[in-house]
DNA sequence: GTATGTTTGAAACGGTTGTTCGAATCAATC
DNA sequence: GATTGATTCGAACAACCGTTTCAAACATAC
């Protein structure tokens, strides 16, 4: 019975999922525009705000379409959050290895910016702004879906960025201390990410990246000193 | 016809709604367990992704009580949350009054420990680590339904605040600088608010408060002072 | 008791949800 | 031209959604 089902997402453990060894220009296009969609809505109304026929009709497609190319509204999410936060990661990384390949030891606030200028990367345009939407929904979506999602991308990221910030510290500053500035520094870019939300309801907040990423550099760069300086003193 | 239809809850603009005059015992019990249910499933899994019939069940109540108390799915949420929300307010403002009531001008330090104390107020316990779980929705749920609360609720604290930091900061400062500064605190705050999130799939991260607050306001206070020094050497 | 207004319960309403199915369409290969 | 596989479409599915309805149960005042 050749009742077969390519779908073009993964299996669980068959045989490669043969990613679209001939991919039609029309999917490329029907999975991208599928993708805007789902951005632009689930930044406006949440994961489980939004609802399938709502994307694919703001896409043009059939519901169908988006099951067959992302495997159902789940794999659209995952998909969606994959497409703005992987070259994030890889900035930051490239980012820190640059630093690191340099001959002198960090400081600080070239540590931090090497983690948030990719954050706001792309400029000012839409594409950029609209790639921010992802902060909010991090935190906010299915934990059981975005949460594996957050430490497979960024689990070696923070790592690293962990690992940075000791050495550009005064040296025997606790590594609790750190970690706990660290999620500061988090908390305050994901803030600042949103300032510019794609969200229906909210009126923006206008800021640039030009503007903001000094800021924030300055900001968590003192908060970090601070904190050494306090455990330093006890 | 006398087809009566007494919702305690807030008609347009009617005859004063007779707020329970004998709000039997019973009836009080109902609508906390409903609040507390729906505060410990919106907090999980979202208020779209929440049905008020789990909330009802979880609560061991009808539907038709939600219905009755609350009018409904969006007025339990917003009752939800002002039920949290209003303390933080309150104590905010208490504090910072009686920090302007003292003679001596406040610190930078003491204005964001008035901030930030009621935030986390309410110990360790499990009620105080449970009213935190608003801060995850304020930024997630429906913007039309929470964005006016928020404004309602949180704008003259904001207005207020903002006015005490800039008093605290040099003379000088620009006001966006202060205000964009105030929007890291919020973020860090939020981010550390987190840190032991009711939510379903994303392990806890042990802190208290008596270990947050402090760190909290050294790492901003730090951090605006930064943004205000950069600010006078341009 | 009766009367009055408040609170609960069970069932049903219309509408929407994510997903599935089967046939139709398209592009490329033999 | 037939075959093959990738893609698209419309229709249908069962389950669930928030809300409404209506009657029963309740407490309190007369």
């Amino acid at each position: 019975m050749p009742r077969s089902q390519p779908r073009p997402e993964e299996l669980p453990g068959a045989l490669p999922p043969v990613p679209s060894e001939h991919p039609s220009p029309s999917a490329r296009s029907t999975k991208e525009s599928l993708l805007d969609a789902a951005e632009r809505l689930f930044a406006a109304r949440g994961f489980e705000g939004t609802s399938l026929r709502a994307v694919t009709q703001a896409a043009g497609q059939s519901v169908s379409a988006a099951h067959y190319h992302f495997g159902g509204k789940r794999g659209l999410l995952r998909a969606t959050l994959e497409r703005r936060l992987r070259p994030v990661v890889e900035g930051r990384l490239r980012m820190l290895d640059a630093l690191e390949a340099r001959g002198t030891a960090p400081r600080v606030e070239e540590v931090l910016e090497a983690f948030l200028r990719p954050t706001f990367g792309g400029g000012a345009e839409a594409a950029g702004a609209r790639a921010r939407f992802v902060a909010a929904r991090l935190f906010s979506d299915p934990p059981e879906l975005v949460g594996p999602l957050i430490r497979e991308l960024f689990g070696e990221v923070h790592r690293r960025f962990l690992d940075a910030l000791e050495a550009a510290l005064p040296p025997g500053t606790a590594r609790r201390e750190i970690e706990l500035g660290f999620r500061m520094v988090v908390g305050a870019t994901v803030q600042l990410l949103g300032a510019q939300p794609p969200r229906e309801g909210t009126e923006p907040w206008p800021a640039v990246p030009e503007e903001l990423v000094p800021r924030l550099v300055r900001f968590t760069a003192a908060g970090l000193r601070a904190l050494a300086a306090a455990e330093q003193a006890r």
